[in-house]
RNA sequence: GGGAGCUUAGCUCAGUUGGUUCAGAGCGUCUGCCUUACAAGCAGAGGGUCGGGGGUUCGAAUCCCUCAGCUCCCACCA
């Protein structure tokens, strides 16, 4: 065996083992299913560390599901992402100097598909590397052929229940995408700005003026939208203005005479008070627009240039405009001032670009309806959260669920089954035939060349909300045996990030399409952050790179790391040194393995006592510690799960168990032990497996059965961990005792160590030990069925229950036990006197608190009967280790 | 502006319905060890007025009030 565990090696060969051996498919048999689907990555995305976390939960779940005996199928797959896609490709032919506009839009899709068939799905091949066990066979796309079909059958069945609908309202547009965006896709972000303050000159005369003299001023942080300026309004109880509201004020530069309105929406400190109105460039000003019925000017063009609407700057671009139109109001002397000012501006989440309010024609979907049976499903826990302060947030959405702009002006994606008839009217089919037999109940002579299809496509989560069913193609299909075998599956783990986005309305179309919840559990990860606390982006570069991660720790080291750090929901502040101990735990299993082959094994040897009592007494700690386990997996808390682990292994395993069964060096080990130790070793393995796939799977291929025969070389050709199943057995009454006593004597282990490392004995010097219990009446707390062990572990010539303090030794405790250390130089009587009246001063100060405590009468009258038993054992023990003390202080003294 | 949550050791976090010597874990730090599996290690040690203040209670990290600081979500005031 290698010094040192190497991981690239065996990590590779063992994924090509498990892919070879299908041991990841699963298709529906009698066993309970055990079913996820993975958050699908974009189909452009490269694995960052936020999927890192995200996929390593999965996993951990996926593989403890299988050695349950569940029947376990993580789908795999990829979002085709329209905005981010097509902002790709678009860039990439740009830099080979094509535009988009001089495409078609069939020759556009196929430079796009032919992009996403070369770089498209990297990210999946990365998700290998992790070790991710998802059924590669069932990889889906969300434009496959069986998904597209999905979409659109979804979106015309919602057409026909009238849940979807056509309109023009304000959307956010993208004037760079050139596509409109959910507010879900709008991040605001603070921009230190200007706030400009415009005259606008009341037209004709004034009550106190003259005409031209007299003006109105405004303040606004868009001068280049006075072009589309229908009104300004002022609030109806501001004396400043009340005298101009139904007049008429001139737009500055325009020269258009614009009517001065009251309504309460103004806020009269902000500003001047007066507010100019532009109905197609604002959302508010839009619904003030609405409700006094004013027209509406739109001057931009969908690329953010002035439109031809527009009286000025015809073709400038926006930003450009703002510049020119300041100049061009100094000039004119229609700009009073401009001052410093911070607000929020909304921007593209994908595109970054500053978001355009702009009055558009849209799909929608109704809500409201669709969304209550799916606050429920969460309410009342049908589906849990975890952790469950994601609840209120989710409430409080579902609540106020507006309805969802469903179309984006794009050609990647699944587009709008709408057929648009010469008269102007829109038809919804399936396909152009359907939609050309639904047209020719209107039109008899309707021919397939008269019916236009909608330009748009369909937002991308409109086919990710139907994920869950449609990779089973559980909507074409909605009685097939995959779908009714996995459906619903049984966790999603994603990011908190998209719980509107996604994870809500796959509630929705779970409970539409199939009258059932998509999955039980919802698991949120946090945000991995730098050491900082920052967000990790590409912008920054403070994100590493998880392959380069993987090939420096190993993935289980990687893997280990970041599930270590934060339980569920909680962000996860990183640094590589985390997974620079998931790699030292590597090591310390592959070390442990290293000592255990390297024994030589003598059948005929009978066991050595310390043996047989260290085999007991880690039997029942693994029982103990594998409940804990389970229970942490009961509550999502895989951190704690881990720990619980590492600590077993590391600490119970190597630090205690091993050492107590180590042979002297050169001699060989009994037969028993050496079983022992393997099928430890093995259940061990298979406990660990979940975080530490690759290295759990080497290494099991060393134990257990594999050991029994003593050959060094490995009897389980053909087989693998991926397929065993964890026998568990419960922890009882005998267990519980064996540990509590095995704590007693580890407690006067530590307190010998700790005295050979104070009196600077090394470990190799063999030293003597009396011992005198305090309690060894007690048969549950009587020791001396360890004092083989505790002399093997502290290497001791004897230790003997000597039952009073000999002399010429230095005397220390270990809880109640006390403990004689012999030593041959001149014991220091007053410093071990010195100690003992310092323990002395420490108990008789406890006791007095015990002992006032229970001479409170209201305490006696009112704790349980409990805590007052607990209470009256200290008193009783700290009474016998004062006397304890005090004879010492006296035989020191004498 | 509206809502939710957080504050415990140097760092990241546990701490169930108030009650064991309850103030914990991992990492880091310090001390001593290259002891024949492992220095990517072994053995040991130190470290916190549980954000501040007040209250309820026999008893508060835990419940209530208040102040301070941080985070997230929603809204988008020109």
């Amino acid at each position: 065996m290698t010094e040192k565990y190497t991981p690239q090696e065996i990590e590779d060969k063992w994924y090509a083992y498990w892919l070879a051996n299908k041991c990841f498919h699963s298709e529906p048999d009698g066993r309970e299913p055990f079913c996820m689907v993975i958050p699908p990555p974009n189909v452009t995305g490269i694995l960052h560390m936020g999927h890192m976390l995200n996929n390593t939960i999965q996993d951990v779940l996926a593989r403890r599901a299988r050695l349950q005996g569940k029947n376990v199928c993580w789908v795999p797959g990829t979002d085709h992402a329209s905005i981010a896609t097509e902002a790709k490709v678009v860039a990439l032919l740009k830099s080979k100097g094509i535009e988009k506009r001089d495409l078609s839009r069939e020759e556009f899709l196929k430079h796009a598909m032919e992009w996403k068939d070369k770089h498209g799905g990297i990210i999946l091949e990365q998700l290998k590397k992790l070790g991710a066990s998802c059924d590669w066979d069932r990889t889906n796309f969300t434009m496959d052929t069986h998904y597209y079909e999905s979409v659109i059958e979804v979106f015309c069945d919602l057409y026909e229940k009238g849940l979807i609908y056509r309109d023009v309202r304000m959307v956010n547009w993208d004037p760079q995408a050139q596509t409109s965006l959910s507010d879900e896709e709008v991040v605001f972000k603070e921009i230190h700005g200007k706030l400009f303050y415009l005259k606008y000159i009341v037209e004709g005369g004034s009550a106190n003026g003259v005409a031209g003299k007299d003006y109105l001023l405004v303040a606004t942080t868009r001068p280049e939208t006075i072009m589309g300026d229908i009104a300004v309004c002022v609030h109806p109880d501001d004396e400043r203005y009340k005298h101009l509201t139904g007049k008429k004020v001139i737009v500055p530069l325009v020269g258009r005479a614009v009517p001065v309105i009251a309504d309460e929406y103004v806020d009269k400190e902000f500003g001047t008070g007066a507010l100019k109105i532009t109905p197609a460039h604002d959302i508010n000003d839009y619904r003030i627009g609405m409700k006094y019925n004013l027209p509406v000017i739109d001057i931009f063009n969908d690329n953010g240039t002035v439109s031809e609407q527009s009286a000025l700057y015809i073709g400038m671009d926006r930003f450009d405009v703002r510049k020119q139109i300041v100049k061009d109001l100094a000039v004119a002397d229609l700009l009073e001032k401009e001052e410093d000012y911070t607000n929020n501006v909304g921007f593209s989440e994908r595109t970054d670009a500053v978001i355009e309010p702009k009055l558009s024609m849209q799909w929608f979907l109704k809500m409201k309806d669709i969304a209550r049976p799916a606050l429920e499903a969460v309410e009342n826990d049908t589906i849990k959260f975890h952790p469950a302060k994601f609840k209120n947030m989710y409430r409080h959405w579902m609540e106020n669920v507006k309805d969802w702009c469903v179309s984006r002006q794009l050609w990647w994606g699944q587009r709008i089954p709408a057929y648009y008839l010469p008269d102007g009217s829109c038809i919804v089919g399936r396909t152009l035939d359907e939609a050309l037999e639904r047209a020719h109940s209107k039109f008899p002579d309707l021919r397939a060349e008269d019916l236009k299809q909608d330009e748009d496509v369909l937002d991308t989560w409109f086919s990710s909300w139907l994920w869950p069913i449609a990779v089973f193609d559980g909507i074409r299909h909605p009685d097939n045996k995959d779908v009714n075998y996995y459906y619903p599956t049984n966790d999603l783990v994603t990011a908190p990030e998209i719980i509107f986005f996604w994870v809500a309305r796959m509630i929705i179309a779970g409970l539409l399409y199939r009258n059932e919840i998509p999955f039980k559990n919802v698991y949120f990860t946090g945000i991995v952050r730098d050491k900082q606390g920052r967000k990790m982006s590409k912008q920054l570069g403070n994100s590493p790179d998880p392959i380069d991660l993987i090939n420096k720790y190993g993935a289980d080291g990687v893997r280990v790391g970041l599930l270590l750090t934060s339980p569920a929901g909680n962000d996860l502040p990183f640094d590589e040194s985390i997974c620079e101990q998931g790699r030292n735990f590597s090591n310390k299993i592959w070390n442990a393995l290293k000592l255990v082959k390297g024994w030589n094994i003598d059948n005929s040897a009978t066991q050595r006592i310390e043996a047989g009592i260290a085999a007991k007494w880690f039997a029942a700690k693994l029982r103990k510690e594998t409940e804990a386990i389970e229970e942490h997996f009961a509550k999502y808390r895989l951190n704690d799960a881990l720990m619980s682990v590492y600590k077993l292994i590391w600490d119970d395993f190597c630090s205690w168990y091993l050492e107590m069964i180590k042979p002297a060096y050169g001699s060989p080990i009994d037969g028993t032990t050496y079983r022992q130790v393997c099928g430890f070793f093995e259940t061990l393995m298979k406990i660990l497996h979940p975080f530490m796939p690759f290295l759990t799977e080497e290494i099991w291929h060393e134990t257990g059965e594999a050991c029994v025969s003593g050959s060094s070389k490995s009897n389980r050709d053909g087989k693998t961990i991926m397929t065993q199943i964890l026998q568990t057995e419960k922890v009882s009454e005998e267990d519980e005792k064996l540990l509590l006593r095995f704590e007693n004597a580890m407690e006067v282990i530590m307190a010998i160590r700790a005295m050979r490392n104070e009196k600077n004995i090394p470990q190799k010097t063999p030293v003597s030990i009396s011992i005198r219990e305090y309690d060894g009446d007690n048969a549950d707390n009587n020791l001396s069925e360890f004092y083989p062990l505790i002399k093997k572990l502290c290497n001791l010539e004897t230790l003997e229950n000597t039952g009073k303090s000999p002399d010429e030794t230095i005397p220390f405790r270990a809880g109640k036990t006390e403990l004689f250390l012999h030593s041959d130089g001149a014991v220091n009587k007053e410093e071990t006197l010195a100690k003992a009246k310092k323990d002395l001063i420490y108990n008789e100060g406890f006791l007095a608190a015990v002992t006032k405590k229970l001479s409170n009468e209201k305490f006696v009258q009112n704790a349980p009967i409990a805590v007052l038993e607990i209470e009256r054992k200290k008193q009783a023990d700290a009474e016998g280790k004062i006397a304890m003390l005090k004879a010492q202080i006296a035989s020191l003294s004498a």
